[in-house]
DNA sequence: GAACGAGTCAACGCGCTGTCGAGAAACGGG
DNA sequence: CCCGTTTCTCGACAGCGCGTTGACTCGTTC
């Protein structure tokens, strides 16, 4: 949901109603955890890890968070927040035809998780095996599908775009290449496209599968 | 590669030379992961549920394979093996018109995957952690690559499809689509596409990716 | 019948996770 | 100024899953 409560609210109705000592290693923690995904995954870095590199001893992280995923997800939490607002603002951008709109929704996606990309592949990673995770990710890419398919619809609607399937349907698997050639480009892994080649590929398709008319 | 060595040459000339008692214990573990698989994800399952599950003690487990992974990229070693010769034949068939071919294509890809949802999605999953997964579908992926791009420009030489980003990039892209949008739908995780929408859909943004015009 | 190799397992060591309970350190009211 | 309370800290424990070791059985081979 990325509402911050789990992060800000808590600490202020529950802990930390004055003293200020102990936010500073919580957010070690987090430093930490970013600084060690640089160089390994998340499954390679233990509790251990992260409680030594912000200078505290294994149970005392268990004092700031319940667990190495929890820490991913404050993490996530804020690349998310992020990336959705950017997002916003490139499709509110009053300048230009729709499809410039698309054009800098998908570069804007691209550079946003492109300069983050330790904690991307992380979370990619991590998804399987994390509810929160799993779930976090799965809402604002139901928000990032329904604003696609809005935007869709109200091309037909003014005649710019053919009819074809669900508007909804076309978002999906879109947003689904989207993060599959992102993550393959970030993580490197296997057969992928080379950065630069990343956005124009898949603008092409978005356009064409937009305003292409289907078999004819 | 799924060339099988790891597997069957590695027993022709090491072991068994004569006794065939323990092939069956292999093929005991093969088939209780697979059926484990049904209900719970890779990572809830211990070398020990697979071993008792084949009705041997975990140090036999690892007489006859060298850990957890080692089983599912056995399992996945058939069914890529499976879904090559299949989408191979898709592609090969000689009727129709090309965009049969890729219908055919999509729909074959789509059934074989779905009718091992379990280990599709497993596998899916241990792809991170696990090195050989990642060699063994990147390989599968790279050669599926190349036969849609020679295909693609098979049909651009004559005249059917238009000029646009090379081949290549656009089949990695589509086929990062097929496999994020066939995951999305076999996990059952977050926004996905209904399991009747999927070919469709995915089918018309491939045609219209081939063979619709770019930005005009 | 001795030597060999396939197959089997109890027991071990390791690294990781998460928890418990006993403290230290800072506040806040009497 | 002392005393209870809350925040914070960690040593030590319990548990699990992994992968290995070493010894033991048993059929085969010479």
């Amino acid at each position: 949901m990325s509402n911050g409560e789990d992060d800000a609210a808590v600490r202020a109705r529950g802990r930390r109603p004055a003293r200020p000592s102990g936010d500073d290693r919580e957010q070690a923690i987090l430093a930490t955890a970013e600084r060690l995904l640089e160089e390994r995954p998340l499954s390679a870095i233990s509790v251990d890890d992260l409680a030594r590199g912000a200078g505290i001893s294994r149970p005392t992280f268990y004092f700031y968070f319940a667990s190495k995923d929890a820490v991913l997800l404050s993490l996530l939490d804020r690349v998310v927040t992020e990336a959705d607002a950017a997002l916003r603002a490139a499709f509110d951008a009053p300048a230009g035809s729709p499809r410039e709109g698309w054009q800098r929704a998908i570069s804007t996606y691209h550079a946003t998780f492109r300069a983050h990309r330790a904690l991307t592949v992380a979370c990619a990673e991590a998804r399987p095996a994390s509810p929160e995770v799993r779930a976090l990710w799965g809402e604002v890419f139901e928000r990032w599908v329904q604003r696609c398919a809005t935007v869709i619809e109200a091309e037909r609607a003014r005649g710019a775009a053919p009819a074809g399937p669900p508007a909804r349907d076309l978002a999906v698997a879109l947003l689904s290449m989207n993060e599959r050639v992102l993550y393959g480009s970030l993580s490197g892994d296997g057969p992928a496209l080379a950065e630069p080649d990343v956005v124009p590929v898949l603008l092409r398709v978005w356009l064409t599968a937009v305003y292409g008319e289907g078999p004819r």
